[in-house]
DNA sequence: GATGAATGAGTCTTCATTCAT
DNA sequence: CATGAATGAAGACTCATTCAT
């Protein structure tokens, strides 16, 4: 059994880290992925150049270390709704709770996509997350009963709303720009439900 | 004036132009857009280095002239269904059209939201494309009659269907990878119906 | 058929090329092979860093090139006593060229057999052509007659003369450091006549 | 005076040296010169990376401590021919003595050449070391008798053995790469019998 | 005596862009 | 019009060495 209490320079090592993964989630924030150099982190989280490399192989690896905690916080708000009986409430929550903790962090989503679509690992490790939360909502229109094949709906509900997030908070698209969170919710979670009632089965 | 025929010349430097656009366009959809170097793009080409200055000013200026071309082709085939007065028909066919258009291009349309998410500027001429049809989908919500704000429904409805495309044919989400592209129209026609019925004023 | 007279700009790019391969031979000479830096290269040549990478993959390509001329010369020199019949006199002429044109490139020597050591893509360009200098030793040893192992006996009598040029010229050994070569040549001669002749068949 | 007996500190502390070295003989065997890392050994070692600077002073000393120790032994076993009247056996004894001992440190031999070609201060240990071999060879040289410079001579006829040694076992040289090490001992005898006898003044 | 976290200098290589020919 | 040689800035990663614990 190793020390439960850990030393003076466990501390100070841990502490380190603890920099270092700061800094690189701001700095990954405000420039991008590809925008994002290893040197920028360092100076950030006040350390030497190398000393990067004592907590993460590369800048990918830190990467993945950064949002490995953003994409579980929002994918898990999504799924705060379960509680309630009411369809409706059950899904204005759900949708409520990954939008806030989108907005939240959508700098860092974007960064998330960017390196998604330049980076074969770094895509999947999104996608392995992103699984889990597809998945969810795929249960969920199962127990609901629907005549669509269930896969391609959640995938498509899902996307609506995770896409909706991007276009609106993230690339600010003209048409929705300024929106506030709680219109948004309103709307997706009448589409949605909409679309999961005129193909229920029970 | 200049003289309405073209010169020797002129038609020369059309001839080089295009090499260059489609050379551009191959490479882009092979490599990526990062990944996208000048020199790959002039060597496939077939012309000096040089030479793609003459007709662009960097590598992004080229990399929108390409996706100029897609982008509409993809976007104006999701308008094809307008002929129809069934919605149900026109919905399809709107949809219809966009997926397989998307599919062919798919390879570039990936690296369209690679340059999205990574340059400004192609974000900007992206988004400026991607505006006219969330303002088409706008209009035939209006025209439809919905309780909803039909500009967040329009971009959610039609980012649905975005989406989708990306996911299934780009990322290939493990739930709807190998999918046809016929059970997706199916879904996400009656996804998209469900939804506009359910929220119709007339 | 190409232009038999080079353009300016290729003279130029000539120019240029042996301005780097120049510099490259000071500098490899000056420092050895590991501790030369392409900079320090690019520097002594006038040229902006990345022109190195014009003419030469990398490092290691530039000093094949740069070794490709001296080997060929100081092994060439070794067979220029072919011409004598008075076997004395043949094998004196043989050995005075290798010195002779070792002692003029023994930095550049020095650096070779750092790099062979080193590096194995050096090492196997070198023993290709040293293969040449043993095999042309062996094919006199054979005409000579000799009722040794021929193979062998070329090996260690060639490698005589190549490692006492080392340890001589380039690791100044202290019992023979400031030797002149004629000493030198005098007593190798004597050396492999002795040799030979002793173990000659006719 | 300090106590004769060591203390458990002090036999700790030998312990650790020891593995420092061992694993230092490992690592620079398997990897050469440049490409050992302390890392490498410390990890090999199973001690601290630190630990390494408590016993040598840096890479290059461990260097020279390993290598202490083999060439002190290979040249030592060139000497064991000393005892028998009869020249040639003494001479075949010395050449087998040589190689055997050779052979079996190639790995380490190849290092101590790159390391001498690479670093002045690795260069001047082994000179020492191969000084002691080849005034052993001159002192033969003279008590036999030769008209020849007897400096000169010993280092040629040494240098032959060493690098027939080095181009056959190390560098593998297509010629002789497979040749049992008896052949080569036979060749080299007669070849150094011969060279000394025509030489010979009594 | 032993540890291992921290340092930071050092180097190769790529590539967008320019401009003389 | 077209060429292609030249530029030089930029960045990731390694590793020998130190020193507080």
């Amino acid at each position: 059994m190793t020390q439960p209490v850990p030393t003076k320079r466990q501390q100070q090592a841990a502490a380190t880290q603890e920099q270092l993964l700061c800094a690189a989630r701001d700095v990954f924030g405000e420039r991008g992925y590809q925008a994002t150099t290893v040197g920028a982190i360092t100076t950030r989280a006040n350390t030497a150049h190398g000393t990067f490399y004592l907590y993460f192989r590369n800048k990918q690896d830190a990467f993945a270390a950064v949002m490995a905690g953003i994409t579980d916080e929002v994918y898990r708000e999504a799924e705060r709704g379960a509680g309630s009986d009411d369809p409706r409430v059950a899904i204005r929550d759900s949708i409520r709770g990954f939008l806030e903790a989108f907005v939240e962090h959508r700098k860092l989503w974007r960064c998330l996509i960017e390196g998604a679509f330049t980076n074969p690992e770094v895509e999947v490790v999104w996608l392995a997350i992103r699984s889990r939360f597809v998945e969810r909502v795929e249960v969920d229109l199962r127990a609901f009963g629907t005549r669509l094949d269930p896969a391609i709906a959640a995938n498509a509900l899902g996307g609506m709303v995770e896409w909706a997030a991007i276009t609106q908070f993230v690339l600010e698209a003209p048409q929705v720009a300024g929106r506030s969170t709680d219109e948004t919710v309103d709307v997706l979670t009448d589409l949605w439900l909409g679309a999961v009632l005129s193909t229920a089965t029970r």
